[in-house]
DNA sequence: CTCGGAGCCTGTCTGC
DNA sequence: TGCAGACAGGCTCCGA
């Protein structure tokens, strides 16, 4: 479940192990993934890595010496979405590794020095490769100066979703998954249940802050690994020991202790304190 | 337009 | 012990 703070912390300890290398050759090894672009890329050096929402992006420059079309640059990303279990892992290619390659390993992006190793059980991750123009940003990045609680106020607008399938939304608001969005939601003492329309300037503001904050608490930690998710160099997170509700069902609330519960919104589990958190307006 | 639900996947866990 | 079924969930598509 790479959200965010996962994302990111794969950025940050890929780029600087693959910044300025350059691609030698793509294995495609899952017939799902099979496009007909990996030739674009070999001879392409990667020019940076950042994270667009939920998604990794390599920035690719064509070939040395190619001789783009007119109204071309030549400039391709490669879009990584994780999904559920996917991982973007970088391999040193250290001698004596083990050379048996597990079947969940989907594609290989070898570079000068090392490789990329894009691995996922579910396949439900893609990989495509697009002209920067082409790709869409989704919606505003909560760690962006423009994620304000009035731009938040705007976006709830004229919504009568519940407040947690809403903060899901990656049109809306790019980043945030189950995990952070229950988390936030108990920081902000708002009910999941609550239809986003009745949701006060004050609280808008507060569930703003609390966003922020888990996000950032989370990057800090390195991501939360609840079964599948491992950063950019096969490790673990460290934040699943702090959360406060999330896979806690039956659990003592830490600040009341009420029983956290479990409820299913839109067919995905939500983990709130009911009393922390009651539906009809807070303190 | 808005919203909920199915479907995509496969490893793991639960219950008979 | 073995096996079927439920479950996990980010995102897209479809229909009410």
């Amino acid at each position: 479940m790479p959200e965010l703070p996962e994302v990111e912390t794969i950025v940050r300890q890929l780029a600087p192990k693959v910044v300025g290398q350059r691609v030698q050759r793509v294995e495609i090894l899952d017939s799902k993934l099979a496009l007909d672009w990996p030739a674009c890329l070999i001879d392409c050096r990667i020019g940076g890595l950042h994270r667009l929402g939920k998604q990794i992006i390599l920035e690719l420059n064509g070939p040395r010496g190619a001789k783009p079309a007119a109204e071309d640059d030549g400039r391709r990303w490669l879009c990584v979405h994780l999904r559920m279990t996917g991982r973007l892992i970088f391999d040193a290619g250290l001698p004596g590794e083990p050379s048996k390659t597990p079947r969940s390993i989907r594609a290989r992006l070898h570079l000068d020095e090392g490789m990329l190793v894009f691995q996922d059980v579910r396949r439900f991750g893609t990989l495509r490769l697009a002209k920067p123009e082409e790709v869409c940003a989704g919606g505003v990045d909560p760690l962006t100066k423009a994620f304000t609680a009035r731009r938040l106020a705007q976006l709830f607008a004229g919504s009568r979703m519940a407040v947690k399938p809403w903060l899901l939304r990656q049109d809306k608001v790019a980043g945030l998954g189950n995990i952070y969005a229950c988390e936030a939601l108990y920081l902000a003492r708002i009910s999941p249940l609550r239809p986003v329309h009745t949701i006060d300037a004050a609280e808008t503001a507060r569930l703003r802050k609390a966003i922020l904050h888990v996000l950032k608490q989370a990057i800090e930690a390195g991501g939360t690994t609840f079964s599948d998710y491992r950063d950019g160099q096969g490790g673990r997170g460290r934040f699943q020991n702090r959360l406060a509700v999330y896979g806690r069902a039956g659990e003592l609330c830490k600040a009341c202790a009420t029983p956290i519960e479990r409820v299913n919104q839109s067919g995905r589990s939500t983990f709130y304190c009911p009393n922390c958190q009651a539906p009809l307006q807070g303190p």
